[in-house]
DNA sequence: ATGCCACACGTTATACCATTACGCAATTAT
DNA sequence: ATAATTGCGTAATGGTATAACGTGTGGCAT
């Protein structure tokens, strides 16, 4: 019936509707992006599209990139359900689309790097720009 | 005469202007706050600041800090003249401070990041948010 | 059942961030 | 000299995000 997992069945209509706008999309979609796209569905004002996007980004479902100011759905069902805190983007600059990784050794740069000088990390936003393997043989 | 390099020589008055507004900031600064500061010096468009701010970028004397959607003056005088690939940001959520740093480790932990997905890097954002030793302590 | 509370929703207005388009003046290259 | 480049000023517009208001609904304690 719905092709999201248990929590995704307890989104609202509005949520529902963004995330399988985004679920859908091949790259990044920003919030009037999103409007226009819903705007069959009855969507008239951007705070329905923000609204909807904070709870999905606060469920994991959802992540904002910031250089983009453009929202994907999660790639990594782990993220579900929890707030995680180092996630690196791939973004291609060619065709748009987003990878999403999980680096355990990354994770460890940061941390090291941040106890060195004493910084107490709470989020990071780690957004590469460039060529993906698809577009780069073209 | 010029409290800045070399290069800082050759700006020109708008561009000079926007410099030591950053310079003398404690925090990054958006385009806007940057206009507002410039009025008396006879700014009185945006396009004005975002041109500064562009060449700024270009010389490598100011960083934009993407999760802000703001301006730092470069704390990295390595940075002046080549453009930077891979620069990483603390942004404390306390005082809004922000620490930059160049890491060897970091860019290797990039690079090989990369190198493992056969993505061709260009550039990287890098700002981790927390909070910084200063405010720890209280 | 009543009243209260929390939450999602809808609408309007506004604030904040950034660029396009046009024309003018100064500088440099040919 | 003249063309090309670059910086500048102004006005208009486009894109991103939030504030402030009020409505409706469902849970739940009394």
């Amino acid at each position: 019936m719905n092709k999201h997992t248990s929590l995704t069945m307890d989104l609202t209509k509005n949520q529902s509707l963004v995330m399988n706008a985004l679920s859908d999309a091949k790259t990044p979609l920003s919030a009037y992006t999103i409007l226009d796209v819903l705007r069959d569905h009855g969507f008239r004002a951007p705070l329905q599209v923000y609204r909807a996007l904070d709870k999905l980004v606060e469920f994991g479902l959802v992540h904002r990139l910031e250089s983009l100011n453009a929202f994907v759905a999660c790639q990594h069902p782990s993220c579900e359900g929890e707030k995680n805190e180092t996630i690196l983007f791939t973004i291609c600059e060619k065709c748009g689309s987003v990878q999403e990784l999980l680096s355990d050794k990354l994770v460890g740069a940061m941390r090291n790097l941040a106890d060195e000088i004493d910084f107490t990390l709470k989020e990071s936003v780690i957004e590469l720009r460039g060529i993906c393997s698809n577009c780069k043989d073209h």
